[in-house]
DNA sequence: GAACCAATGTTAATAAAATAACACTAATCA
DNA sequence: TGATTAGTGTTATTTTATTAACATTGGTTC
């Protein structure tokens, strides 16, 4: 099955409100319930749910839990994933504190940093390693995952690093934009550039 | 001029990839050298340009000095706006990092949380202040902008306080999607679905 | 200065994403 | 019972975004 980045994202986003609906001890959700909770269209939902290849119980929605079940096959892989973060300043104790207390097939299981104060302490609930540790951890941990919240300067040299190490996917907070060899996924995000988008949407509206 | 939001998120790259062109002493740049440096394709540069209406100069590329200050004049808004920050634990303290010893037309000028530890102290670069005073302080310091970073259960009640007191823009980056009136824009970016897509395409990959 | 070249600006084609349209189904109720 | 209805699953359409194609332009080379 091979799924559009858009609709995998908004499964993500479906699980985690039908676990809000489960805690609410409701079991079944009608499409447009779920997509007013996002913000989304009921159509949208339901095409999603197509994709996957998943029905409603006729006339009562769907089964909050089977929905759970169905989406997590899907997302999820069959042993859970070990990840890292790379740099942990404030951004990655933000990232690593989403981490803490859940129990999913997502484990966060190491963080790396090049400050004397952080070594080898636990942060945000994970324990903090040097950069120089990373060649023999990512094997002996099985990293697949990096987080890499480091500043600027280093994130090219850090990346070559963990490629080189056999990283599989990176999810890059920095703003430096980088480049991977084909094989590796790479995701990346960079505030800035959304702080300014808004600043640019709220002008043009008032104009 | 109606411009793509995508065009308007690279064209904030593009300013900053052009910055740090100038402190490299470049002064002229192809479209080819500038999509290189983003991982994207020439094509993709020149279109946006076009929509801006930017053209070259010579066959020399683009004056990078130039090109700075045509981006600058659609993107950034006359006079500066100001920014405040909503919650300022970690994830706040990396936003509120990303402003300071920057000068931009995005400024800044408060942050607000309800630790007693933290209010009235000065924050990566920016003073706190207690829940109780966005009220007057929005309308005191101008904010247009807030940067939501508050824990998922606030978030809701304090963006009605926001868009109750005329806030022109949000950026939420809880993990609880938002619905704001008509006339406010809304940028979400939620980090738990990025990872979990992370995952998703590493998994689908190994297969 | 003619032939070529590198890079551009623009139009055309393709792909991806969102939305609309609609036929179908089982419960509801007159 | 048979019309009605609410909600679904799916196909069709529209919109948005990306990529390809190409004519154009001034510079370079012989």
């Amino acid at each position: 099955m091979k799924l559009p980045g858009k609709t995998v994202e908004r499964l993500s986003e479906y699980r985690r409100t039908l676990l809000e609906c489960l805690t609410e001890k409701r079991n079944f959700i009608f499409s447009h319930d779920l997509a007013a909770r996002l913000h989304i269209t009921a159509v949208q939902v339901r095409r999603d749910l197509m994709l996957i290849g998943y029905s409603s119980v006729l006339r009562k929605g769907y089964d909050v839990m089977e929905l759970i079940e169905t989406i997590s096959k899907i997302i999820d892989s069959e042993e859970s994933m070990n990840v890292a973060v790379i740099g942990i300043g404030n951004l990655g104790r933000a990232v690593a504190g989403y981490f803490k207390g859940k129990r999913s097939k997502l484990n966060l299981v190491a963080s790396f940093d090049n400050d004397l104060q952080k070594i080898n302490k636990v942060i945000s609930g994970v324990k903090c390693y040097p950069y120089n540790d990373i060649e023999h951890l990512m094997k002996e941990l099985d990293i697949r995952i990096a987080i890499l919240t480091v500043p600027p300067d280093f994130a090219r040299e850090i990346t070559e690093e963990l490629v080189r190490y056999g990283i599989k996917g990176i999810l890059n907070f920095t703003t430096i934009p980088l480049n991977v060899p084909s094989g590796i996924y790479l995701e990346e995000y960079d505030m800035i550039t959304s702080i300014e988008k808004v600043a640019y949407f709220v002008k043009e509206k008032k104009i």
